[in-house]
DNA sequence: CCTCCTATCAAGAATGATTCCTATTAGAGG
DNA sequence: CCTCTAATAGGAATCATTCTTGATAGGAGG
């Protein structure tokens, strides 16, 4: 009655996406570990990446520029998103739990978990506009 | 030297987005206008979102299902999304623009807008699971 | 009125990320 | 060993979105 039986490919994806601070998309993941595991397919990134989602042991960062993007931190944390470069940055959060419950609350609905993202133009790309 | 020329479709667009408080996918405005322009082609839609949104006139919700959702209410205001049914609900949001300070100090990047968005099951979908 | 010039548009092809399908493989437990 | 089940690769299929092309139309200036 094994429910999820262990993978090393799943635990080699997890680790690489916790041992990284950028927010990979399942291609970059699937580049960066064809080294190690020159069979791997494209195909089981995906399939892993979402059942880690539904695991709770990633986040998904959401759709930036056409792929998903994924994040292995998942203490409570926002984004900065570039629009020109897709770069994705760790915002530490400061308020607490108060747009959770008034979600709550105002919907009758459960939440799950709370995305602050805010979209805009890295310092880099600003320098290049400039 | 005209930038952008007055267009009867591109307008029928974003008046159907300000008069509706569901969040739609291209594909749900382009169904939903085909009775009043039989020939509108869904590329059209498309072309005319995105100019839309580049003008700031419109905003998107992000990907959610795989389809792209748009809210025609630009004042600031957090969003709930059902991950079952797939439904947007506007939430007010209290807190000012500290996050959006907090960004551009830390990363040194310039922010143009902070979205909101909690994620979870719906009062409906809560009770069907039930 | 007539003529450019430019923006809009439709239609459909092209793109590209993601998911689905199928046969194969490997590991755990008996 | 055997069996049963989940994991996997590979590739086909799907599907939203974008791009290309050619046609259309509306305004400005003659």
């Amino acid at each position: 009655m094994a429910i999820a039986r262990r993978s090393v490919k799943r635990e080699a994806i997890l680790a690489l996406l916790r041992s990284v601070t950028c927010h990979p998309s399942a291609e970059w993941l699937h580049a960066r570990l064809l080294t190690d595991f020159p069979d791997l397919s494209l195909g089981t990134v995906y399939r892993n990446l979402r059942q880690l989602a539904e695991e709770g042991l990633i986040v998904s960062v959401g759709v930036i520029g056409g792929q998903e993007r994924f994040d292995g931190n998942t203490a409570p944390h926002g984004h900065f998103v570039c629009r020109r470069c897709g770069a994705v940055t760790d915002v530490p959060l400061k308020g607490g739990r108060s747009f959770h419950r008034d979600v709550e609350r105002l919907t009758g609905g459960r939440v799950q978990d709370v995305e602050t993202t805010a979209y805009g133009l890295c310092a880099n790309c600003l320098d290049i506009r400039a």
